[in-house]
DNA sequence: GTTATACTGTACTGTGCAGTACAGTACAGT
DNA sequence: ACTGTACTGTACTGCACAGTACAGTATAAC
C-alpha cells in the first residue's frame, strides 16, 4: 500500500476538505455535516469519529485558512529576496494566478458575528498590510502616503477578484501593469 | 391621530427594518422570523400577515437595497452638476460620511448562492462603474487605463469601509485627499 | 353599534439538522 | 488467527425554525 492512495475511506481532511468547499460557496452557514456526508457518499457518523462536533470542524477551517495564508504570503523566500516594486508586482500576479482570496468573502462575513473568526481575519489582514507597507516604505513613502498606498494595494487586492470574476485575460494582464505603475509612481504636487 | 405615530403596532417597514439591521450584523441566513419577532416584541404570527413568507421578506429587503443605492448614487444632482474630479471626491466623502456600502459584504456573500441576489449586486456594481467611468472619462483617461481607475477606484470605495473599519479621523480625511490625487494624476512614462 | 381592516397571541404540525447509541466491518500490525 | 484502530450504517432523540389554524382585540368608517 504506496503513500498515495493510503485512504479510500473517507478520512479528516476529505471532511474538512469538503467543508472548505462548500465555505466558498456558499459560506459557513451552510457546512452542514449531513450535507458533507451526502456529497461524501457515506452517513455523517463517521463525521464524529474525526471531529468532537460541527464547531471543531468550523475551528479547523479557521485554522487550515489563516496557516495557509501565512505560509504563501510571508513564507516565500522568493519573492521577499525581490527588490520592492517587483515584490508588489509578483504578488499582484500571484493574487490573480492563484486564488488566493477564495476565502475571504466568506470568512469577512463569517467574522461579522464570530469572535475568533474576526481574530483571524484581523491577522490575515495585518500580515498582508505589514508585508506591503515594507515594500512601499523601500521605496520611499512615509507617513500618509505610505499608508494611503498600503490600504489601496491591500484592498483592491483582497476583493478585486470577487468583484471583477476569476478569469484573467491578457488585457487584464496589461491593466495590472498599469495599475501596479500607478501605486508605485511619486505624487505630482498639489 | 397624526402621521408620525401612525403604528403603534408592528407594521410591514418595522418587520423590514428589523431584517435589514440583522441582513447587516449577521448576514441572511440569520433572519429568522421568530427572532425578529421576539426583538420587536410580539409573536411571530403577525409576520405572515405583511409577508407571504420568509423568502417574501428577503425578496423586499433586496428591493430596498437595490432602490435605495441607486438612488443615492445616480439620483444626486448636485454631484451630477460638478466637475469630474471633485464629482469624485464628493463620491468618496459619501461614502466615508455615510455609510452606504453597510450592506455590501452581506449581499455580496448572499449572491454566493442565491441568483437574484447575484443580478442585483451585478446591477449596482455596473452602475457604481458606469457612473465612475463617465468621471474619469471626462479628465481624459482612456482604454485599458480608464478601465484600470475606474476598478481600482471602484474596488477601494466598496470595501474599504469592511477592512479598515468606519471611524473617520481627521488623518482618514488627509489620506483620502492624497488617495483622490493619486487616482486621477497621469502615469508617468514607462 | 355593526362591520371591515389590521393586527394580536396561543398552540399546533412538519422538517431539517446536530448529536448519540450501538452494532458491524476492513485493514494493519503483531 | 487475534486485536486495535479507523472507520461504516441504521436508528434514534432533541431542538430550532417555517408555516398554519384559529380565536381574540383595537381602531376607523359607516
Amino acid at each position: 500500500m504506496n503513500q498515495i492512495d493510503k485512504k479510500s475511506r473517507v478520512s479528516r481532511d476529505a471532511w474538512l476538505q469538503a467543508g472548505l468547499d462548500v465555505l466558498v460557496t456558499q459560506g459557513m452557514e451552510a457546512v452542514k455535516i449531513d450535507h458533507l456526508a451526502r456529497s461524501l457518499g457515506v452517513a455523517k457518523t463517521g463525521f464524529y469519529w474525526h471531529f468532537k462536533n460541527r464547531s471543531a470542524l468550523l475551528d479547523a477551517m479557521l485554522d487550515f485558512w489563516e496557516r495557509e495564508y501565512t505560509e504563501v504570503i510571508s513564507g516565500n523566500q522568493q519573492i521577499a529576496s525581490l527588490p520592492p516594486a517587483a515584490r508588489l508586482e509578483a504578488i499582484s500576479e500571484m493574487v490573480d494566478a492563484n486564488r488566493l482570496t477564495e476565502y475571504d468573502l466568506a470568512i469577512a462575513h463569517w467574522a461579522r458575528y464570530d469572535e475568533e473568526a474576526a481574530r483571524v481575519l484581523d491577522e490575515a489582514y495585518s500580515v498582508r498590510m505589514e508585508f506591503v507597507s515594507r515594500a512601499f516604505r523601500e521605496l520611499g513613502f512615509r507617513g500618509e502616503e505610505l499608508e494611503m498606498r498600503t490600504r489601496l494595494f491591500v484592498c483592491y487586492h483582497s476583493n478585486a477578484a470577487q468583484m471583477f470574476g476569476e478569469k484573467v485575460t491578457a488585457r487584464d494582464k496589461r491593466i495590472r501593469v498599469l495599475r501596479n505603475r500607478l501605486m508605485i509612481q511619486e505624487l505630482t504636487k498639489s
